[in-house]
RNA sequence: GACUCCGUAGCUCAGCUGGAUAGAGCAACUGCCUUCUAAGCAGUAGGUCGCAGGUUCGAAUCCUGCCGGGGUCGCCA
């Protein structure tokens, strides 16, 4: 139950019988816990927002709702405030039922049935399938996987997508550098790459499964007759590495569409007919790109799809100067597979660097479903990877980028998900090797975890004691939780399922992150009254109704970190080493 | 030149899609361990929300224009 929600249903129904009727202002009526605690417990704006249409002050329109919502037995007191903000102030008992509520349901409290099982796609990693996943991928892989796990927890069918690029110039070089492995093993003479080519010694295990298989039969073949298999084994080989490095953070998706596959069932020649059809695209030529040096543009007519049309500033080519097609046209097919499958609707995780790409998928969506079909683009910035507050350096060319693994095994998988989701997806974040591992309160990870360590040392103390915790549930007074701690745990308790439905709407992962270091600290501010003041204490020995009540306060807060902790993708730690 | 993201306390960032007196954590200063784990808690101090307009009952939030920083911009994927 949301009393926010509940609450928020009262409001809107004196909306309506007041005769408002336009959704765009019932949409707008909030029931929302107000900043100040002097302000009530639940804020609503109704007044402000319908006097105008009412032909009344938003104060004397207050007023009459007012007596109205005097009734409802969950509201003691109702205050007007300001412009006319009208203030609620709850009935414990709303409170308490809601706790009652969260012990009964545990693990289900919050989850809710908001995406009405709506079918939505959500495609993230999509790590082009030439080496391991580096520390880069790391981001928009937690990312994404968070964010599914967020919307299946409100109610959505979600589909957890990874597309691969296996069609491009970077397979062919990558099937051309496992080859100069193969020929490196069977005759012993060493490898030199050259610029494009990957140079990483993961492409030696795949030189010799091909030399187990197949023996040396290729080292007299001529390239067109080897690249073929060459690119078939080592895309094979390294999603079968990104796939274990996806494992080990408990990534694992639902579907992987293949590029080479879109390509090779015609799919961008239909896309292509339906995009003509419509008259999205044409033969035109494209101005050369302007604050770049221009030496070898050449100019030419190629097929463009009218992106303009749909707020980008040029018009995007379709095919190459060979005359193939670009990555572009492959993406847009594979964005119409996706529009067959009837989502609906389509998220992507994307890089920063794909920034200027989001207009034109857009565009290519709104064209061929005739703007039906919902599209979000969530761009992840940069990561910056640091050592002790000093930047680590990472360069390609020498082959010593920092791979996702090499981190994992160094901070573990539950650090490196949490830390990842303790920014908002379009701010840069930075990753201390060093500090994250800290066991403080400057590291999130640790004081989210020690809250829920400090709730398992109580179990024991109550087990020690003989109280047992599943015991009589039902008859705990919570009236006896009368300090402010208490009261504010409670009610950050009555807020969850609120918060996961507003991230959600966001997709906004980040915030269920933000909303455990709160919960986190509103326990251990709790927790150390007891320093203080031994009566504030979990445990009173001469008081069990207190003690159970108190208890069970601890109990709801591990339920709630548990299921917060699950969406981010993390386990709960039990003990601290 | 265009597009896009960012600009909030000395530093790193939240800010619940327009609400009331803008919030945390570091760092600084003051207290609290014979105590359920101090890996923590309580408090003090710190702000022209980049600047200037606009929209309205009301703007850090939406719109426009500047300033500053990151990313991107056919024939890569």
């Amino acid at each position: 139950m949301n009393i926010f929600e509940y609450i928020r249903t009262i409001i809107i129904d004196v909306a309506k019988s007041r005769g408002i009727e336009d959704n765009t202002i019932l949409d707008k009526i909030t029931a929302e816990p107000p900043k100040e605690e002097i302000h009530g417990d639940i804020s609503t704006n109704i007044a402000l927002l319908c006097s105008k249409k009412l032909n009344s002050n938003p104060r004397a329109l207050a007023e009459s709702i007012k007596v109205v919502l005097n009734n409802n037995i969950y509201i003691d007191n109702v205050q007007i405030a300001g412009p006319g903000f009208i203030n609620l102030f709850l009935n414990k008992n709303i409170f308490y039922e809601c706790c009652k509520n969260v012990l009964k349901i545990k693990s289900k409290y919050g989850r809710s049935n908001y995406g009405k099982y709506e079918k939505v796609n959500i495609e993230y990693v999509s790590a082009n399938p030439t080496g391991p996943m580096h520390i880069g991928h790391a981001r928009g892989a937690v990312f994404g996987d968070s964010l599914a796990n967020l919307l299946q927890y409100v109610g959505y069918d979600v589909t957890r997508e990874y597309y691969i690029n296996d069609a491009g110039q970077q397979i062919i070089n990558l099937a051309k550098s496992v080859y100069i492995r193969y020929i490196e093993i069977l005759t012993k003479k060493e490898a030199i790459f050259d610029e494009d080519l990957y140079p990483g010694e993961y492409l030696i295990a795949v030189a010799r499964e091909i030399i187990d298989i197949d023996g040396d039969k290729y080292l007299s073949m001529k390239e067109e007759s080897w690249i073929q298999v060459f690119k078939e084994y080592s895309t094979n080989a390294m999603m079968k590495i990104i796939k274990e490095d996806l494992s080990l953070i408990n990534i694992y998706h639902d579907n992987f569409v293949s590029e080479e596959n879109i390509k090779s069932i015609g799919l961008i020649e239909k896309v292509v007919q339906l995009l003509n059809n419509n008259g999205s695209i044409y033969e035109g030529v494209l101005d050369a790109p302007k604050g770049q040096k221009n030496d070898n543009w050449e100019s030419r007519p190629q097929l463009l799809f009218k992106s303009t049309l749909f707020g980008d500033d040029l018009d995007r080519p379709l095919k190459k100067a060979d005359n193939t097609w670009t990555y572009f046209a492959a993406d847009s097919a594979y964005h119409y597979d996706k529009f067959k499958r009837n989502y609906s609707s389509l998220i992507n995780v994307w890089g920063a660097d794909h920034g200027g790409y989001i207009k034109r998928i857009e565009g290519i969506i709104k064209s061929i479903s005739n703007s039906k079909l919902k599209f979000d683009v969530k761009l992840c910035q940069l990561v910056n990877l640091n050592k002790d507050g000093k930047p680590v350096k990472m360069s390609k060319r020498a082959g010593n980028f920092i791979t996702m693994r090499s981190v994992i095994d160094s901070v573990g998988a539950d650090v490196l998900r949490f830390i990842m989701l303790t920014r908002k997806n379009d701010a840069p974040l930075d990753f201390d090797l060093v500090k994250v591992k800290e066991q403080s309160k400057d590291n999130p990870v640790y004081y989210v975890q020690y809250a829920n360590v400090r709730i398992n040392s109580l179990y024991e103390k109550a087990i020690n004691q003989g109280i047992n915790l599943n015991d009589e549930l039902d008859n705990i007074n919570f009236e006896l939780l009368t300090n402010i701690s208490e009261i504010n745990i409670i009610k950050l308790i009555a807020k969850w399922p609120r918060q996961v439905e507003a991230a959600a709407k966001a997709n906004e992962p980040h915030r269920v992150t933000f909303y455990l270091y709160d919960m986190a600290s509103a326990f251990h501010s709790l927790w150390s009254l007891g320093n203080e003041d031994p009566e504030l204490r979990f445990i009173i020995e001469d008081n069990m109704d207190l003690t159970r009540a108190r208890l069970s306060l601890a109990v709801m807060v591990k339920i709630i970190l548990s299921s917060g902790l699950s969406i981010i993708g993390v386990k709960p730690v039990d003990k601290l080493s």
